[in-house]
DNA sequence: GCAAAAACATGATGAACATCATGTTTTGCC
DNA sequence: GGCAAAACATGATGTTCATCATGTTTTTGC
């Protein structure tokens, strides 16, 4: 493909890592990292890794947005999380030794940088700190995951689509007096695949919070006016 | 109470030590570990932790058998995991460094030591392979928690009751003849809490199971009597 | 710029499952 | 050993949500 051309960023100055767990790494570890690192412009569509393959490596968002996510054997997609500028990806499988148990697509192009397998693991064992912090980044995660999987045995979809639509706002609510705009390009289906459930039942749920005024849909962007409200069809403290 | 009474079992010849994590570790630095720790027994229905509490140590289960669960804003349990001898509880609390999120209530009584935090992270600060191996071990959790959740997410509860017997029988078979019998005391509601379902689903399913001879109830214990049928209610293979 | 393909939207229908009610059996306890 | 409590069981009923169908709007590729 021809869209794919390399791009060169050092770590040293790359404003994605300033933001990640890489940020506390010395000058000289950055540096060893870039040298054997890659790093390209992926499109929207395009696919970093897959369910079931080795893993050769790390990849490091710079900039754009990266679904993770499992399908069943019916064929269905469950997205297990979003990734954004500063996230790394497919530490999991590379720490446990095993394949990639998920796969991983873009959603908004962007440029991703990756590092081979055997540097990432030759910083993990030559820096004890960094190892650490990337322990603890995979224990906190695995307690988000557990409170996901919760949420989604316990709580209905209406609930679980709030829930979701203010956690989106958080994580992807715009700068300044935007901040009420979910600035991410999902679509419904996508949406759907968080929740767990079909595509169908969000749109009817989403045009129901419309004419509660609780969001509002400018196109395919999606406004939270009533935070509170949202906050209650989560039912965040029981009933 | 007069049922907590301290058991002196040395880790370098526990049996429960040596089929766990630590089975790796040298006879030095069991015996740190045996200095510090305590044994005692517990009966069914005591709890280890609560969640929402610091982690002061790490749990070993010495024998017996243990559920860990969350409990939702609607009171309703959520089983995350079942822990029996050998398994290690709240490890991942202390590296992420949080409070335990999820709770620990023993459901078939027997010894459990525990291993004050101190100790436990001095020994993954001194012994970069022990730790290795736990990071190995949390990235492997959080591996099959993203599978569980997908299950939840998008299998009917009629194939998670079957897919959940099966993994049952591969962890609890009893040995030799009655490798059929599973051997753990789940009441249904338990049953129902680690499906994420409710109790009267699950007995309807079982007696449903039992009509169709996959599987017969004797008491409290159920026996698989018909694999490849659970295997085909379970849908491992899609449809 | 236009055709084709996605994505979005809404309605009708039914299946899966929760909930409530009530009865029976088993278990734990003084 | 008997009583209370818990666990097990089964039926009736209603809700939530998936699925299918069909139509409209938006996006994408040449």
């Amino acid at each position: 493909m021809s869209t794919k051309k390399s791009i060169k960023i050092s770590c040293t100055v790359c404003p994605g890592c300033s933001h990640s767990l890489f940020s506390d790494l010395s000058k000289d570890n950055l540096e060893v990292l870039s040298q054997h690192k890659t790093c390209i412009r992926y499109k929207k569509g395009q696919t970093l890794f897959y369910e079931g393959t080795r893993p050769m490596g790390l990849f490091c968002i710079n900039t754009g947005k990266v679904k993770v996510y499992k399908i069943s054997s019916e064929g269905k997609e469950q997205i297990l999380k979003l990734a954004k500028p500063g996230d790394f990806l497919g530490y999991r499988a590379l720490i446990s030794e095993e394949f990639y148990n998920s796969s991983a697509t873009v959603i908004e192009e962007g440029a991703i940088c990756y590092i081979p397998k055997t540097d990432f693991l030759n910083l993990l064992n030559s820096n004890p700190q960094f190892f650490r912090r990337m322990a603890k980044q995979v224990a906190h995660e695995l307690g988000t995951m557990e409170q996901k999987l919760v949420t989604i045995a316990q709580k209905s979809v209406r609930e679980r689509l709030a829930a979701t639509l203010l956690m989106l706002k958080e994580t992807y609510g715009m700068e300044g007096d935007e901040s009420d705009l979910i600035d991410i390009a999902l679509s419904r289906e996508d949406l759907a695949n968080i929740i767990g459930t079909a595509t169908e039942t969000v749109i009817r749920l989403l045009s129901d919070f419309k004419n509660q005024q609780l969001i509002s849909l400018q196109g395919k962007k999606i406004k939270v006016l009533d935070s509170r409200g949202l906050v209650r069809e989560a039912d965040f403290y029981g009933r």
